[in-house]
RNA sequence: GGCGACAUCGCCAAGUGGUAAGGCAGAGGUCUGCAAAAUCUCCAUCCCCAGUUCGAAUCUGGGUGUCGCCUCCA
């Protein structure tokens, strides 16, 4: 399999550094807000990275973090005449009920920033000790120049940055693009004891004791993030990690693209901003997760209320094939005749093709028509659903397949819903239409569909 | 100014040298009191120019356009 490596720039094959295992961390949510359809990205593909791993047969251990400690938290507690604790606090909760929502499986470890800040401490100081890092007056900064690899993740180098001139002059600072990993403390901020005095830690130092600690390596497999990340953060954990180690902190960096809204950037000066929770008012975190996977991870995406449509259509569409043949499908058959195991071949060469889910839902619409078409033998359309449903689920589809399956309301409400399908009928024989829409037309809005078909009047949960 | 990405039907989107997947929307047929659903059929030569090649959406060069990063950011 083949995956593109930020730091090569290229598809390269996808070797783990032990077989059969796969160590992969992501960078996850700085708590401070909800998090936005833009974070989300992130959030789902990497799920259906680990999903489709697991699948594969490799035994994933998968960290993401929670930033916890930051400026954007603390302006926000000050924004809001809270606390910098009761901020976090309430943002983490919020995250977790959003990514479950989101059908989000957990990662193994999803350790805080501030649960290491003995570590981080201990992480500087061996930075500073070995002439990496420097102190001015309780800010610690790590040099840049001292680590000659610098810049070869995001393809920077130094003193192009230089030219740019756009950084704004940092005195203390020996070269403009060294970064902070150690900030003084000012009044009001959350601080800790340090050798350097009270302070906290910079944002860059955190992903690397937490991956390191969690995956039990100084490198791991795979680290994952939004494009944005690469610089400074990815560039700036490297940067730390390598210092120390002689190795790159991880072997394969993947880096997905952006959210567009409606053609622009998001941003908050343009309030063009959704975040999650308001889309999952809207939308089924299923129809979400199609729109974040019908195009390739690496590409910008334009989320707009089309888009979102369509992908909803999509969605219901799986459903719908699978409820023509009335089967709850099995994941994991073995014995897939020809036919579909070349279609699951197909699936297979797109994913292993860095993850071209694009390619990969096409497989699933094949297998929708087959598992619809009254054309197949029954057999033929079960086994279709049962590798819908198998390669949905690796996308992480399918998650509500029971209750979309089910049309039980409860016995009364059915014997109710018959009877007014029967006065509908004979309205209909007495040629009532104006009784008979009025029946059909209140069912819809109480989301009952009735369907006349050849065989009389059938009706199902929309 | 530096670095990088992208440009395929009305919309979304695969395709990386061998003659344009798929989805949505649309058109037409079947079905139908109407509608919905279902089903069948139809629907592109790939931003421009030049080059390489028997052959290019796919490679090279040059344009044009859009976007991202360089500052907190998924």
């Amino acid at each position: 399999m083949k995956i593109y490596n930020t730091l090569t720039k290229k598809k390269e094959n996808f070797t783990p550094i032990e077989a059969n295992k796969v160590k992969m961390y992501a960078c996850g949510p700085t708590v401070y807000n909800y998090f936005h359809i833009g974070n989300a990205r992130p959030f789902v593909f990497f799920d259906v990275v680990r999903n489709y791993l697991e699948y594969k047969g490799f035994e994933v251990t998968y960290v993401q973090n929670i930033t916890d400690i930051d400026d954007k938290i603390i302006n926000k507690a000050i924004e809001d005449n809270s606390t910098f604790k009761k901020i976090a606090k309430k943002y983490i909760t919020a995250f977790e009920e959003d990514t479950q929502r989101l059908g989000i499986k957990k990662p193994d470890f999803q350790p805080k920033a501030s649960e290491v800040i003995g570590e981080i401490i201990k992480l500087i100081k061996d930075l500073e000790d070995k002439g990496f890092a420097y102190q001015v007056d309780g800010d610690v900064y790590f040099s840049v120049e001292s680590f000659k690899d610098y810049g070869k993740l995001s393809g920077k180098k130094i003193d192009d940055q230089k030219a740019g001139a756009r950084v704004e002059a940092n005195t203390n600072k020996k070269h403009p693009a060294d970064f902070t990993l150690w900030k003084k403390a000012k009044p009001g901020e959350p601080v800790w004891g340090s050798p350097w005095g009270q302070g906290r830690p910079g944002w860059h130092s955190e992903c690397v004791v937490l991956s390191q600690k969690y995956l039990e390596c100084q490198s791991f497999d795979i680290h994952g993030g939004g494009v944005d990340l690469v610089f400074p953060h990815h560039e700036n954990e490297n940067a730390q990690a390598e210092s120390l180690s002689h190795k790159p902190l991880a072997n394969y960096w993947m880096h997905n693209g952006f959210i567009n809204i409606e053609g622009e950037k998001m941003s908050k000066s343009l309030n063009n901003f959704f975040t999650a929770r308001d889309i999952l008012e809207e939308y089924d975190a299923e129809a979400i997760r199609f729109f974040f996977l019908s195009k390739h991870y690496r590409s910008p995406i334009d989320f707009n209320r089309d888009i979102m449509q369509e992908s909803d259509t999509a969605v219901q569409n799986f459903y719908k094939a699978i409820k023509t043949i009335n089967y709850l499908p099995q994941a994991g058959r073995q014995d897939y005749s020809c036919r579909f195991s070349s279609l699951k071949d197909v699936f297979f060469t797109a994913m292993d093709d860095d993850f071209n889910t694009a390619k990969a839902l096409s497989v699933m619409f094949e297998l929708a028509k087959i598992v619809k078409s009254n054309k197949e033998e029954e057999s033929v359309r079960k086994e279709a659903a049962d590798l819908l449903y198998e390669l949905g689920s690796v996308l992480g589809f399918f998650q509500e397949i029971e209750s979309k399956l089910s049309n039980d309301l409860g016995a009364l409400s059915e014997k109710l819903l018959t009877i007014l399908i029967n006065i509908r009928d004979e309205a209909k024989a007495n040629k009532n239409w104006v009784l008979s829409d009025k029946i059909r037309d209140s069912l819809l809005q109480e989301g009952i569909q009735l369907l006349d078909t050849k065989d009389g009047t059938k009706w199902e949960k929309k």
